[in-house]
DNA sequence: AATAGAACCTCTAGTTACTAGAGGATCAAG
DNA sequence: CTTGATCCTCTAGTAACTAGAGGTTCTATT
């Protein structure tokens, strides 16, 4: 079996070396083996989990949720349906948060639009900021 | 000319007080006068500047973007309309960033289904996640 | 076998925007 | 003059990394 070193690892994973470090303090991602001279060694699997992570990162998990998520493949005496739950519970929250987002973009449209109609050697949007 | 202690100011901007006195030490909030026994004392200069930081960190600007657009206020001998240009940027990043999050609702949208339409005692949220 | 340079190690501290808590001082009212 | 609310400073913690210092190991070439 082969065993990577963490550039490769980093290489394979597009992922930073000390974010693969970082994840292995918090325990995110299990401990490397170690060579002789006390540098990580990683297999298969290391690079299955980190792309696990980063695909639910890409996809706006915390790493507390991902750490659920990675329980629940981990432990089978779970309802099956946890998964699902987290999952469903992480898209109300996207989907609020672009409602939010939506609502701020409008308010900064008109913002900017406040000064478009405006004479061009006047800006007044610091004004309008500050009408709370 | 009347003196609000940090409390007061607190409950008139709804801002809480650890808060105040973190955007005084970093300078954003200029400093409070003191009382004999050291303690902060504002007006209404300091209120109307704290709403508008709020009002700011609710449109989503960071707190350096807010420092910027302060410091447009408060020195005359700027380009009118770089407010304008902050105000724009932000803007647009705030239209990627729901662009962003509306693909990211649409792939977890499909995870999500991919379970309702399976049998109900699998759930396979966790094999879609792990294919990169 | 020696050496050079790339890659690795640990540790500390910095980032953003706050929040929480300890331990002690001050203020206003009765 | 005491009580209790409010205030003070200081340290440390949050999330998810990133950067840098100072030193070691690995690998390839001579």
């Amino acid at each position: 079996m082969l065993l990577l070193t963490i550039g490769q690892l980093a290489r394979l994973s597009h992922c930073k070396i000390p974010t693969i470090r970082y994840y292995e303090e918090i325990a995110i991602l299990p401990k490397a083996e170690r060579s002789e001279g006390n540098q990580r060694r990683y297999h298969e699997l290391h690079l299955q989990r980190l792309k696990f992570i980063l695909h639910c990162r890409a996809l706006g998990f915390s790493l507390d949720e991902i750490r659920q998520l990675i329980d629940l493949q981990v432990c089978t005496d779970h309802d099956p349906h946890e998964a699902h739950q987290i999952a469903e519970k992480h898209l109300k929250d996207v989907l609020l948060k672009i409602q939010q987002l939506q609502s701020l973009a409008d308010e900064l449209q008109s913002i900017v639009n406040s000064c478009n109609s405006d004479s061009p050697h006047r800006c007044n949007i610091l004004s309008v900021l500050n009408k709370s």
